[in-house]
DNA sequence: CTAGGGTTAG
């Protein structure tokens, strides 16, 4: 027989990348041979997501999912509700969200009756598939009593918001009695989202009490909507407030990334000091410098022009992601290196790393920026035939830009006739740009 | 077993 609590830790460490080995039960053998330990590589994901695949076979083999009356027990019902949550949560934090509502249909079908639990892991799979299941599943929220759970309450928030429904996102939040800090912050978040910072500001400034998350929801909605002079202000007022009032706000690592964004963005002499500051702090406080934090140094110092300071950082950091070279060649593009940037580029995929869509638009840039046009059209034709990426408007206008920059303006008129859609302002802008050079 | 904030892009 099963042991269903243990199952459930099996399955929570195989979706956080745990280390734990299986429970004492027919699946005490791994299914797959070893177990991993931190993951290194995609296969490797795809590897757990194939043992979840397959203990929801043995499941449903056993009838433990779908056949509740063989278990004699009173008690089995709620099992099978358990059952159904945690293998709810291994499909949606694979990123399989069809399949994840897919089992909620099943889960009703065969009258196992969701609870409080059930619904935030299914709110955020709709969250992500489409707008009409969100609201049908508020519709059974509301059906089940389940519409006060603080929980829930804070899944539907975030759902609308993210949907761009700030009125009903109002909604939610208005109907709450007593919100929490978690369920305000969910409100800030979403009027930052959706562009509203004044109402973000002022509800921030009336809640009965702020934590990091509340600080950092704010700073990051000021950044996100351009505003980087006030989420800097925001940043420092934080900090004073911490000194003066002895609560302690401290910054945590997001904090960090969306101020360092901001420093990196604002186009003004004193974003570098602050910016410098802000790195010093991190260095004395010995915070750990994660994948984020080193990324948005590097490119902070990469737009500072500090590209010495972006190296060292970069050299320092032990584990890199796509990201952190993106972050890199950027840095080496804008300030004169393309040659190093694309020497970097060969080093990247060399260390097994797939480039994204964003490596390309620095690797495209860094062929302009030195007039490397062969390259740069290999590149380009590399992106979709090498890498099965789809080349947006962005790398189009870097092609036109590299192609007119090196004075073949008839041969990127004859691209922008070309194109898969409407060329934008950027397209001619770049085009234009090259026609008052030559 | 559950809820809130994060990096890179002419």
């Amino acid at each position: 027989m099963l042991n269903v609590r243990a199952l459930a830790r099996y399955y929570a460490a195989l979706v956080d990348g745990g280390l734990v080995p299986p429970p004492h039960s027919s699946l005490s053998k791994p299914l797959l041979g070893t177990h991993p330990h931190i993951p290194k590589f995609p296969s490797e994901n795809t590897s757990k997501k194939q043992e979840v695949k397959q203990i929801h076979s043995l499941l449903t083999t056993k009838g433990l999912l779908y056949n509740p009356n063989t278990s004699p027990k009173d008690n089995s019902k709620w099992k099978t509700t358990f059952l159904f949550n945690t293998l709810i949560r291994a499909y949606l934090n694979f990123g399989q969200h069809q399949k994840t509502l897919h089992l909620f249909t099943l889960m009703l079908a065969h009258q196992t009756p969701p609870n409080s639990h059930t619904f935030p892991f299914i709110i955020k799979a709709a969250t992500h598939s489409c707008p009409s299941i969100g609201t049908s599943l508020h519709t059974q929220v509301i059906n089940r009593g389940v519409l006060y759970d603080p929980f829930i309450q804070t899944s539907l928030l975030g759902m609308y918001s993210y949907f761009g429904d700030l009125l009903n996102a109002c909604k939610v939040f208005d109907e709450i009695s007593h919100p929490s800090i978690v369920e305000y912050n969910a409100m800030l978040d979403a009027y930052a989202k959706n562009g509203n910072m004044s109402s973000a500001y002022s509800l921030f400034k009336s809640m009965p009490k702020r934590d990091v998350v509340s600080w950092t929801s704010v700073i990051n909605g000021f950044a996100k909507n351009g505003l980087f002079g006030e989420a800097i202000r925001l940043f420092r007022e934080m900090m004073l407030h911490d000194y003066v009032k002895c609560c302690f706000v401290t910054p945590n690592k997001a904090t960090y990334v969306s101020v360092l964004s901001s420093c990196a963005n604002l186009d003004e002499r004193g974003a570098l000091y602050i910016g410098k500051q802000i790195h010093g702090y991190i260095v004395r406080n010995e915070v750990f410098v994660t994948i984020f934090i080193g990324t948005a140094l590097i490119d902070f110092y990469g737009k500072a022009g500090c590209l010495s300071n972006a190296i060292r950082v970069y050299n320092q950091m032990v584990v890199k992601k796509v990201c952190t070279w993106n972050a890199i060649i950027s840095s080496l593009a804008n300030n004169g290196r393309e040659e190093q940037a694309l020497d970097m580029f060969k080093k990247m995929k060399g260390e097994g790393l797939c480039p994204n869509e964003v490596t390309f638009i620095a690797v495209l840039t860094a062929c302009a920026r030195a007039k490397l046009v062969e390259i740069g059209l290999e590149l380009f034709q590399s992106m979709a035939g090498e890498f099965g990426l789809v080349p947006i408007m962005e790398h189009y206008g870097c092609v036109v830009d590299l192609l007119a920059r090196a004075g073949l303006l008839g041969e990127a008129s004859e691209f922008i006739r070309r194109m898969p859609f409407e060329p934008d302002a950027s397209v001619f802008g770049a085009l234009l740009g090259a026609c008052k050079i030559h």
